[in-house]
DNA sequence: TGTACATCAGTGAACGCGCGTTCACTGATGTAC
DNA sequence: TGTACATCAGTGAACGCGCGTTCACTGATGTAC
């Protein structure tokens, strides 16, 4: 019944909920490290150490690294569902609509760069399990939108595989758009944040090709 | 014969050229480590126990395997030169060039699919001076793309930035196409490379929705 | 031409270090009655 | 309600192991004369 946070006491549930406190640490501490290597290099130890547990409690949470990222690539891409939603409410073909897309993807990369470098990184990366959840996961994603594009006018007469196929321009679109932020990100002086500005700048046009191929798609 | 040379080589078998063969040996021993696992978790003696050297040689040839990481860059996008004009020669927006440019890809793709993998998996990874080198590599092969983009005739009325935007779009494509077919074949049971032939079509539709977008934009 | 010396790619042993994993443990939390 | 027992997240010590790096060395190759 009695409940203090700062781990005293005991409510019913107060050692589930502990467990899950010291999980999301890891979880974080990880994904800081993941800001300047990659997940193949990180070492279990490294991780409790920036955690502050013992490296054995590592343990009680995951059975490895690799399955640690697994977890790191749902909780990441969990959190990117909120945002493909409001791109897709927005998907349409305005300039408009395009550049407030855009702006939508370079405020998430600035709000959480460490979960969209992680993604870009064990994209590609060396430890398969990973790399594996992130294609399932954007599979889904890139299905998502072209079901949600095939609703539209400007979708009449497309094929089935031309629209997932599309779907799968937009996702692609998106993760570039984000690894090119952070590459921008990286490398400004910090002020102005002109590096940024032109990569946003070149995603909006990227964007409208693909926007005016899709127009003209059937002539 | 004398040979008084400032420091060429003369006699068969000479010195520098075995020093060059053992480079040659550490770096294609490295390139097939890196197909299973990604560089910055590829150890140093692990290297030399593949190439069949003892471990203090490797400092013979590189400082670190950062230093050897990018000397693989230089030799695997130099290898891409030949690839990269052999599509330049074929840049153009009708239906079968677009096909043509796929098959080279998958073809080169499938007869070196480590040196692939390498860049596509190097591109994003956690090693600094290798990621440099890569994108460096990268948009030098954007700019030319963009350069000979520039003297078609489709490109008339384009602007200078919205023509580098469609070389780095070409060579965008390039690379996920790549990354695609590594993944079909990685996937594929091997006899029938049904994943491989549908990757690939999907590469000709996406680069069709690019020449679509090309055509009409300025309309 | 032959001889004496210089160079330097590759060796093998040694080093200290941090790694992943195991184990018996502790003590707070949860449960049964 | 209080008491006795069960659970289990986190600890701390210990382990064997492979790592990157250093060093003095060897012996084939190269050079000077």
């Amino acid at each position: 019944m009695s409940h203090t946070v700062d781990g005293t006491l005991g409510a019913p549930g107060s050692r589930q909920a502990q467990k899950l406190r010291t999980r999301q640490l890891l979880m974080s501490a990880s994904l800081e490290l993941l800001e300047r290597q990659s997940l193949s290099s990180l070492g279990l130890r490294e991780v409790t150490r920036a955690a502050g547990i013992s490296p054995a409690a590592f343990y009680r949470h995951f059975s490895d690294i690799a399955d640690l990222g697994v977890a790191l690539v749902e909780e990441t891409l969990g959190s990117l569902h909120g945002m493909i939603g409001a791109i897709l409410a927005d998907t349409g073909d305005s300039e408009e609509r395009i550049e407030r897309t855009v702006g939508l993807i370079a405020r998430h990369v600035q709000a959480q760069p460490a979960h969209f470098r992680f993604i870009v990184r064990e994209r590609h990366g060396g430890v398969a399990p990973v790399r594996e959840a992130i294609a399932a996961q954007l599979r889904r994603f890139a299905d998502e939108v072209g079901t949600a594009l095939a609703a539209e006018e400007a979708s009449k007469g497309w094929s089935e595989e031309d629209l997932r196929m599309l779907g799968g321009v937009y996702v692609g679109h998106m993760v570039m758009t984000a690894a090119d932020l952070l590459e921008a990100m990286e490398q400004d002086p910090g002020s102005p944040r002109s590096a940024v500005r032109t990569a946003a700048r070149i995603a909006v046009r990227r964007l409208r090709l693909v926007t005016v191929g899709r127009r003209h798609w059937l002539d």
